[in-house]
DNA sequence: TATGCGATTGCCT
DNA sequence: GGCAATCGCATAG
């Protein structure tokens, strides 16, 4: 069980707490080590509720503590934790992390990685590696298939400008992607895709 | 109603 | 190291 309150402060403010912390789902746990912090509405253009409430993204204007889950590419899912009161909307992604338990499970449904470093490297394997889905979406991270346990002191913790964010909202004026340095399983860094052919 | 592109990944050269 | 895959959602008309 965690302290919900941690979740009210803004998503930047909460992001680095969140490192070393151990996310459980249906016995597969994760020891986070990459994240990005998105803030709320007309606050941070790379954010999903930048332009106000979604059918989308109504998640995350909802109770902090909760899961916010988004589905990219065509092809993959990303998992968020909401931060900052009701009607605020910010969030956390969910960008990388080490199996500390389930990892027999989680080499199942990630058959294409190469090692085990690579099973949750990346916002997309982790979602698949704890096996979280659309359905998802809204789950109370404190019941059900899931449980969450901060770290008892702040992790030792670099920031950078966010992965993968274009326009107005990547680069280093948001420098809100926070990790353990030289930790194994965070995601390279990689600026956003230049534009593809015309 | 129509159109463009994304908080990415994995396979190809 | 470079690029194709793939579709729901946001934006424009």
């Amino acid at each position: 069980m965690f302290d919900r309150s941690f979740f009210e402060s803004t998503a930047v403010e909460a992001a680095p707490g969140l490192l070393g912390a151990h996310l459980t789902v249906d016995g597969v746990t994760l020891r986070i080590t990459e994240v990005e912090a998105y803030l709320g509405v007309g606050e941070d253009p790379g954010s999903h509720s930048f332009r106000g409430k979604t059918a989308r993204n109504a998640v995350m204007f909802g109770e902090p503590g909760h899961l916010y889950t988004y589905f990219t590419y065509g092809m993959h899912v990303c998992a968020n934790v909401v931060c900052s009161p009701e009607g605020s909307a910010s969030g956390i992604l969910l960008r990388g992390g080490e199996i500390v338990a389930g990892v027999e499970l989680a080499r199942a449904r990630r058959t294409t990685s190469k090692s085990d470093a690579d099973l949750a490297r990346g916002p997309a394997r982790l979602a698949v590696a704890l096996g979280i889905t659309l359905a998802d979406g809204g789950a109370d991270l404190a019941r059900g298939r899931f449980s969450l346990e901060l770290p008892a002191a702040a992790s030792a913790h670099s920031s950078g400008p966010r992965t993968g964010v274009s326009g107005d909202g990547g680069g280093p004026a948001y420098p809100w992607r926070f990790w353990i340095p030289g930790d194994p399983t965070v995601s390279p860094y990689k600026a956003h895709a230049p534009k593809k052919r015309a």
